[in-house]
DNA sequence: ATTACTAGCGTACGAGTAA
DNA sequence: TTTACTCGTACGCTAGTAA
């Protein structure tokens, strides 16, 4: 057998699961509120491994942003970033749909008035084909916006746990045009999905995409209150 | 620096992030329900390791009770045991613990009669010892035992993925004393434990141990409704 | 006491391949 | 196609130890 010199993947992250469980630790031990003093002995004890292994383990979590460490006369303080709690919170939500079956959520808003961008936006190619692949239909040229008011803002902050449809950004015509990630959604009943880009203008209007033209399938105009429900895919 | 001979913990099972990667998986294939047909190829695809490696977690999940593997013309077919639901569920509810808090369940039953079995297994020195220790009180010598319905035993099933206070078996004068689990509990606003023996009975009753005879102090007596509240330590 | 580097070696990886 | 074996290699372990 010939050994083979290139080593495949070098580089790699391994122990994922263990890092896991060290920031898993360190969540139960506060450290996503105020950081907490813990020797890397001890953590290598809570979770099985040397004072060495542990302290490796820090290291690397420090170094992918998950963790800030700052010492204080030979002490260490321990401190998640809220990248490793969107971490922990997405191995949560995945348990969670495990035992409690597929998140959904229901809200309501008004129809608004798109500004054109919608239509533009949804006519580029790039973006066209990978509607058809991956959501299985071409929206209707034009989203559907809906105002939604404080309440539904928070429900739809849980949105970033989901898995979602992502839809790559691309270049075109010497412009960028950004990513974004649909989620199946219904509109008064009528199937589509709600898509959020990724550079979000954190207004507070929500925008649906549909094989159909919402507006005159479901015959609503401006200011008329529309129900969207979420099911998680 | 010499060489140890001697490897460490040689044998120990590593990779535990990588088995339970597996075990989730499986899980939300749906294979908790009905066998999933899945190649282990496709296992390795899904959490990143070749079809070696992915068949060797298989093989160690199978040889440890968490899956049986059921080969149909060269094709396995994937079920989660019993064994593994349970470690999932543990998995789920210290996640759950992060972002939601302590568990917390209430029910409602009434006082039954005991059998005059608690004040002998109570005043028994090897469990004395550990309740001192453990729960930092010796208890009064006699359990409230409190009659409970369906409602209250399948909130109560949830007790299983709690942590709890272990109390240790043992064996004395010649006979075997099984072990236990405690949960704090407040039985009409008084604390106490709430105690379930390893060996449970299966019956329609909770066993509380209070420092305090909580038969006097709250003035209960046979058939009257208490109310228990559980707070996860 | 800490944290964290080095050395040595065992475990677990993936390639190749049999069945 | 599968599953699952052998085998060489290298990653990541722990011990020892510096700071």
């Amino acid at each position: 057998m010939t050994a083979h010199p290139a080593a495949p993947e070098l580089g790699r992250p391994r122990r994922r699961g263990e890092e896991l469980a060290v920031l898993k630790l360190l969540a139960h031990a506060g450290a996503d509120q105020t950081p907490v003093v813990l020797t890397s002995r001890d953590v290598g004890a809570r979770i099985g491994v040397s004072q060495q292994a542990a302290d490796r383990y820090l290291l690397a979590l420090e170094h992918r942003g998950l963790l800030v460490r700052s010492m204080a006369r030979r002490r260490q303080r321990l401190e998640l970033t809220p990248a490793a709690m969107a971490m922990l919170r997405a191995e949560y939500h995945g348990y969670r749909r495990i035992f409690e079956g597929p998140a959904r959520l229901s809200l309501s808003g008004q129809v608004a008035s798109g500004l054109g961008e919608g239509r533009y936006y949804l006519s580029q190619p790039g973006y066209v084909v990978q509607f058809a692949e991956r959501l299985g239909y071409a929206p209707f040229p034009g989203t559907l916006n809906v105002g939604v008011g404080a309440g539904a803002l928070r429900k739809l902050a849980l949105l970033a746990s989901w898995q979602g449809v992502r839809i790559d950004g691309f270049e075109a015509s010497g412009r960028t045009f950004g990513g974004a990630t649909c989620y199946p959604a219904r509109v008064n009943g009528r199937s589509g999905h709600l898509i959020r880009p990724d550079r979000t203008h954190h207004r507070d209007v929500v925008e649906i995409i549909s094989p159909e033209n919402l507006r005159t399938k479901l015959n609503v105009h401006d200011s008329d209150t529309v129900t969207i429900e979420l099911e998680e895919a």
